[in-house]
Order: structure tokens, then sequence, then C-alpha cells
DNA sequence: CCGGGTTTTCAGGTTAACCTTATCTTACAA
DNA sequence: TTGTAAGATAAGGTTAACCTGAAAACCCGG
């Protein structure tokens, strides 16, 4: 009665389970079903075609929890995807802001044997190029330091760590901006009524509206 | 009225017809459908879709022909394929044999734009690392000069140049007897009413099968 | 030229993953 | 506490890719 390596439908439903469930407590299935791209009915069908196979716990008017081996799923399709985020990026040279959609379709045809030997190849690495830590098996993710732009103050300074969750239209756009992982930036104001942030820098002025704002991170730099 | 990139099964179906079209002439439905273990009915109803979008040209009772369209396809799919092998191969470490059946996983996940950087990375090879050519934009794929073992005569020798068509159990089974791409034989005797070839090598003899040994292709080398 | 074997078609069935519309049920907040 | 929005369920439909079984069309060798 093997859960044989799932389909590519059951895995995207896992990964983003995980996904949104980095801020704890259960996941509600209409957020699931959006980021998914389809209707609460279908995703509640799924959900429960999940729950039979013991990879996740619905909670009714709730949300969704993964069980351990959920979890397990999740982690693993999550780690080929940012290991190959990494190789097309470094080794391959594709761009930061396309190499996410390549390797969402990567990652469901992955054997776990590819993955590991992939892994090595790169030399191990601790993150995928926009700064999302790649879980290795045996390692407690360790809490990330780094918070939201939208909790620096007008006058901080930042660099730009990572982008959470990741997708195409936010990457595109950061790239556009300019305000990929590692940039240097310095907050020079917040527009009042939930309006853009403010960023100047060297000759330039960047507005980054709040919603994409909440989805970067940074860590704060002291003043020089 | 753009066919989109197709799916999986598609691309398995154009994948293998051009597979079985070596042989030049229409290839039977029924060979397709016995090569992707489905039904000759459902492979049938598969060839009609694909015509449907002018992929392949199905002449009753005949067979079956890739168009232009369906060859670039097909091609595209070969292509990804083999640089997979190559890379999972050379660069990852994993076995000769087992490479075939991982990438035939990724072959259906992988953007042309993956394919090209690819095909750079690895310095535009020639061929997988069972030996058959990776083909190229712009480039007629030459018509290789090997033979099957099947050809050589008593006292011949040779080294074996590819496998094709490539399938799970023949790679693994030739692995086994250590008969693989750039391996020298010599053949001692072919045994009588269909037997098999037997090659004798410094202090080891193997035997392989005709069906196996028509598979296998070799380049002739001349006595010392 | 005819009959047996291969191909094709027809009919009807299955599964997974979707969809819409509509009707409950529940949680929470005013 | 009660109304409403969010969530769950029910019912019925679609599509792609499979399946079996059975009938019809065709090809070719004897």
């Amino acid at each position: 009665m093997k859960h044989d390596s799932f389909n590519e439908s059951a895995e995207m439903y896992l990964k983003t389970v995980s996904e949104l469930a980095v801020n704890e407590g259960p996941v509600p299935i209409s957020a699931l079903a959006g980021r998914l791209g389809v209707s609460t009915v279908s995703a509640t069908e799924m959900v429960h075609r999940l729950q039979d196979h013991g990879l996740v716990e619905h909670q009714p008017y709730k949300g969704i929890c993964l069980t351990e081996c959920g979890y397990r799923q999740a982690s693993e399709v999550i780690r080929s995807h940012r290991l190959w985020e990494r190789f097309l990026a470094d080794d391959l040279g594709l761009a930061w802001d396309e190499v996410h959609s390549l390797a969402c379709r990567l990652e469901h045809a992955t054997d776990p044997k590819v993955t590991e030997a992939l892994d090595a190849y790169l030399g191990y690495p601790a993150t995928c190029p926009h700064g999302n830590p790649i879980p290795r098996h045996h390692s407690t993710p360790s809490e990330p330091e780094d918070c939201p732009l939208t909790e620096l103050r007008p006058g901080d300074s930042a660099v730009i760590t990572r982008v959470h969750p990741e997708s195409d239209e936010l990457l595109e756009y950061l790239a556009d901006l300019e305000l990929v992982t590692g940039t240097y930036v310095s907050l020079f104001e917040v527009v009042p009524f939930n309006g853009p942030l403010v960023f100047k820098e060297r000759e330039r002025t960047v507005y980054l509206g709040l919603e994409a704002a909440a989805l970067v991170f940074c860590k704060p730099v002291e003043e020089a």
C-alpha cells in the first residue's frame, strides 16, 4: 500500500501547503486553492484524497496541516526545486527571474537519486538563488533571522536576503527593479495610507508596493 | 492554433515513432503500442489525436509517419533526453544503465531554453552515453557507419559504439555483462539454431542472445 | 480469389483532476 | 445571539488517456 512517489498534482499541493504553513497554524483550503489557481471545491476534493493517503490532516473549518510523511514529501520536492534553481542559474547561466518556473517543471520529474547527486555536484549549497534554504535530511531548518522590508524604518539600510514565497510575476518585477538577493537598499520613506516604500540608491529611486515588500526579506545593516 | 508544446504522453508517442522509424517506412501502430505498453486501440486513438494536430500522418493499414512538425518535436525531446543522460552520467556520476530512465522523466519537463543552455554547458557533445547522436537544429543526422553485432563473423573484433533503441532492461543486462559503449569485443562463435553470440575476452566468455545483439552496434576493428 | 491474421473502428467503461451551481454548516463579530 | 461570510458538501459535467470486447475492413500468401 505504498504511496509510490506521488504525481505532479499532489506534489504541488503538498509543496504549496508547506509554503503557506510558515506562519504556523493550519492552512485554509481557500488559500491553497487561490495559490494553485483551482476552485475551492477541487482543492477540497484533492485534500481529501491526500488525507486518505495520510499526507495531510484536514480539520474542517480550520485548515490543513501536513503529516510527518506529507512534510517529508513536500521537503523533497522543495529541495529538488531549489537545487535545480541553483544549477540553472549558476551553471547554466539562466536568469535569476526565470529559473523558478523552469525548476517548477523539473522538480516533479526528479528521482531522489538525481536530487542527491545534484546536491553533491553543487557542493551542498545553503540556499536557492532567491535566498531560500535548501532542506536536507536530518537538518532542522534553522529559523531565518531576516525580516520583511516592511519592517524597516525610514533611514534604515539593509541587504536583501530572500524572496518568499516565490512567484514568476514577483521575481520578474523585482528583477526589473534590480531588487535581487544581495542588493543593498536604504529606505527613504514610507508613503502614507499604505503607499509604497521608497528606496533611494545612488542616482536611482525605487518604489515598491507593500504587497511585494512583505514578501521580500532583508537583513538590516548598521550605517557606516 | 499553436500546438503549445505537447504533454508527456504525446511526446512519448512522437519520440517512439521517431525511434522506430529508423528502418525507413511507416511505423505500424501495433509496434508503437507494443513499445509504449498500451493497447492498439489506445494507440490508434492517440495517433488520431496527433494527426489532428498535424504531427503525424496515418495511412490506414500501413502505418504512421512523422510530419515535418512532428519530427521537429520528437527531435527536441530526444535531444533533451540525450543531453540529460550525458549530464547525469558525466557530471553527476550516475550509472551508465540508470541514466536512461532518469532522463526519460526529465525530458518532458525541460524547456527549450534549458536544453539549449545545457547543450552549451556540456560542450555540445556528439552522442549520449549509449552512443546515440544528439540531434541539433540545422544538422542532418549523418548516417552512422556502425553495424549490429549480429553482422560480425567469428574471428572479427569490434568496439561497441551504441545501443539502439535504449531500454532499461537491455541497458541493465549489458551493464551486467560489461558490454558498454567503448568495450572491445571479439566474436568467438555463433551458436547455431539462433543461439547466442559467444565473445571471448581476456579470461572471460560472454554469451549474448540474438535479440539483444541486434540492438547493439559496433565498429569492426582490424586485427593487430 | 479467398480465408486467416492484422488493423481499424465501434461501443461502453474507468480514473484523476478539474469545473460550475447550489445547498448546507459553521465560526466569528457586531 | 444572530447574521453573514467563509467553508464544506452534494450533484452533475468535462477532458485526456487509458481499458475490454466485439465487429468490420483490409492485406497478402497460398
